[in-house]
DNA sequence: TGCTCGATGTTGACAGCAGCAACATTCACC
DNA sequence: GGTGAATGTTGCTGCTGTCAACATCGAGCA
């Protein structure tokens, strides 16, 4: 009849047909892009769904609420981070086993600041749906290539190779894990976000120096046995 | 006339006059309540009018827009950080001068910590407006008290006790603020918001023992000109 | 004493957001 | 070829921030 005539024209002209086909992938992507420009808070379903060329609540039809959007964006960062991990791994060519290992657990270090200043607004979404770190007890992991499963194997080996005192071993991933994701923020979002890029870069080494000396055995063992004590209690 | 004896009984009623009186304050409290339940999210100028008892326009009154209500906030949560930081510096009672300084830039770490998880939405609210820590470079700050002027004096302390090798000054304060910015961030709303106090208490003394140890003189000295070098530029 | 003006508070509007419900279109399969 | 499920649209509610116009009140001046 006439009306569908009309319809046939105008999605002739306009080439957009009723069902947008790839709807799912084509939210994901501009999610990402805005998550990319304007970190969490240019996430809004609306805006995304506008982009597309689709009407407000289309997107409903394939994410539950804004935070399963949201959770798409966060997976889609965290293989950026792990990517930006392997890569700076896959740089260390040191033949020394422990050389080889000292150098990895920094350049693993390096390439966490390097996605999060590089990506600052996925790595913010990133970790605004981030799920809690399994029991840090039991290990069995399983999972695919995780920043947590990357930085612990590297400690690892930092204990396998001699070099790192396995009575040091636990809670080190805490103490690595926290200063380059503390440098991060600080630099991303918080109060050194001016700080010069040269700057920042020889303080980032500076910091991961010191990351692996402390975590150095040898004459740091007798000498953290002579570690200052005192009262420990939470005020 | 008539209107006004209904006004007059409404206010002896109620006790609720046309002029809050000390509006500024009453939202501002409100706000730092709102903020220690939900965090930055809490912080709604409708809601915190409603609270108050009072049309949701009367904040513009006093705050030009909502991010001026988020500033006082924030600045609250700063003094409230700046205060557990000296609450800990104050228990300090060690008389050797060197293991004073090592004690009290435990201390302030473990401080601010203990503000951030006692306190996290106030916490996350101080760095969604943190202002940019001024130039590293030029000393001369005059401000009263601020937890990064107080870091940099406690590590001033320690090269001048001669614990620290000035040579590993610069940037430490960088170095030291990251880790406790770090671990207070993952434990409050990151990946380590489930690990259980007892834990957690025990992986932050580990981690700011190595703090300490990772800037002794001494043996450290030496050790460190054998630092792993390699590539270090960004990718 | 009474008036007036600035400070303070209110009402009403607009726009953007998340999300629910009812309706429309299309596709795939029987 | 028809029918039901999947997908997309329209319209609504209620929340938010913010602007503009109006109302009320208190302090200071005539």
């Amino acid at each position: 009849m006439y009306a569908d005539n009309i319809a046939a024209y105008r999605r002739s002209v306009t080439a957009t047909r009723y069902h947008h086909g790839n709807l799912r992938e084509a939210l994901a992507d501009a999610a990402v892009d805005a998550a990319r420009e304007h970190g969490p808070d240019g996430l809004a379903v609306r805006e995304l769904a506008r982009r597309v060329g689709v009407s407000h609540n289309a997107a409903y039809r394939h994410f539950a609420d804004r935070d399963a959007l949201v959770d798409v964006v966060a997976g889609r960062a965290l293989t950026g981070l792990v990517e930006a991990m392997e890569r700076r791994l896959a740089r260390v060519d040191e033949t020394d086993p422990v050389l080889r290992a000292r150098r990895r657990l920094i350049e693993l270090g390096a390439g966490y600041v390097d996605y999060a200043l590089a990506e600052p607004g996925l790595f913010r979404v990133l970790f605004t749906a981030y799920p809690e770190v399994p029991g840090l007890d039991d290990k069995p992991e399983g999972e695919d290539a995780d920043p947590f499963a990357m930085l612990n194997a590297a400690l690892d080996d930092l204990v396998d190779v001699g070099y790192l005192d396995p009575a040091s071993r636990p809670g080190a991933e805490i103490g690595c894990w926290s200063a380059v994701h503390g440098f991060a923020v600080l630099n991303i979002e918080g109060p050194l976000r001016a700080m010069p890029a040269d700057e920042r870069e020889a303080t980032l080494q500076a910091m991961l120096a010191h990351i692996d000396l402390a975590y150095g055995r040898g004459q740091g063992a007798e000498r953290r046995s002579r570690a200052v004590q005192g009262p420990q209690d939470a005020s």
